[in-house]
DNA sequence: CATTCTTTTTTGAGTAATCAAACAGTTATT
DNA sequence: AATAACTGTTTGATTACTCAAAAAAGAATG
């Protein structure tokens, strides 16, 4: 049986594989976003190997098999069909999709989804810039790169935020940061921690690394 | 907690206690339409007595308390909010929402909800024509009686079809007689177990007393 | 290399929901 | 009234998930 709880533990591991895709994922990381004591991480962990979704090297780490990578692809696109839906047909605010995401992605029937994708002419970004995976075939990949790597003059297109935290979704769609915008880095003073963006047409702001790192950009 | 299974729970016990408000809900009764052995809800009914939910007489039977009766009501609201949005906004068809909103029903929000309500101008029956509890205050109360008690000759709109089987659904759909039709009823012939209807302002079918007493309708 | 620290696993226990089957009341029937 | 039939309750087990705390394995450090 595949309980939310399982998709749960495949969508957060799938996404922490994606953070390193060389390495396994230790199970002390896997407690940790799963906000479990290790023991229960360990627990479930066995059973999921035991159904075949994952490979368990005890002591080692785990890593997703085909089947449990598949399984977390269809919860991921299930999580940003519904962000993007809530935004863009129920006028919900972006910076609070991702929570009511995450109950409603365990209960939506395949049908229902597809009505959504259909409704949203078949998006390929969620509300954040994250990729919808697509319903079979291979996950686009899109080599995007942190504000932080950007030289000074350089342009570029936000096209991610990776973070879900309300307050700093909020403070993005303030300043104008939201993914689809140009900018470009006027300025980076290492010494105050400061990089300085002009956002095109019109605006500027100054982000410290902690945030810049979280805005991804494709170069212009 | 107020668990899923804990809504379904008040919600059904909610609408056997319609059909019959004097009387108390006999356990037997509530393990049949929750599909559980007699003794899984004897546990269950003892929890919910303890939470104040519902009232208790040992083998007498049940009934809600005002607490469990709002948030049975409350959950019977999701149910159909999201029954109609399913139809209106996402295109399914009637006869099929009912299983879609049953999974849905413990999933979304208030927020979500309220949106949902807005958007469908704040609907006051689902597409199987029952009504739609509201947010706040009384469930407003309608004299329905079964197309069986109607006398040859009469007119009637149809209010509502009350069985969710899909199979029924789509029968309803095909002969023209969703909610809001009107009709007459032509003929009643007792021994042939025939209730010829002329539908309004054209059509002619004919149903058994089986199918004739789950349409409700307002007499004209 | 022996000790300490960190990470992971194991063990034992608890909660929510369920079933099977034994048991106990009630009602009905002879 | 005795027995049968029905309805409801109790008991004991199971599954899925969780935590707390003890134990073990590896890694780091003096």
């Amino acid at each position: 049986m595949i309980t939310s709880t399982v998709e749960n533990y495949l969508k957060r591991i799938y996404l922490e594989q994606q953070t390193d895709p060389a390495a396994l994922v230790p199970m002390g990381k896997l407690a940790a976003v799963m906000q479990v004591v290790p023991g229960t991480a360990t627990a479930m962990v066995k059973t999921l190997a035991d159904s075949g979704l994952l490979e368990y090297e005890p002591r080692g780490g785990i890593r997703l098999t085909p089947g449990g990578e598949q399984l977390a692809l269809h919860v991921l696109r299930r999580h940003r069909i519904i962000e993007l839906f809530l935004v863009e047909t129920l006028g919900l605010d972006w910076s609070e999709v991702h929570e009511e995401a995450e109950t409603l992605e365990h209960a939506v029937s395949d049908k229902v989804l597809e009505r959504m994708d259909r409704l949203l002419k078949h998006p390929r970004f969620d509300p954040h810039g994250d990729p919808i995976p697509p319903a079979k075939g291979r996950m686009p990949t899109d080599t995007l790169i942190p504000l932080t790597s950007l030289q000074p003059g350089q342009r570029a297109d936000i096209a991610r935020v990776s973070d879900q935290d309300p307050a700093f979704l909020q403070f993005i769609d303030r300043s104008g940061l939201t993914p689809g915008t140009t900018i470009q880095l006027q300025a980076h003073d290492p010494q105050a921690d400061a990089y300085v963006l002009k956002i095109l047409p019109k605006g500027r702001v100054s982000l410290g690394s902690t945030a810049a790192c979280k805005i991804l950009v494709r170069e212009a």
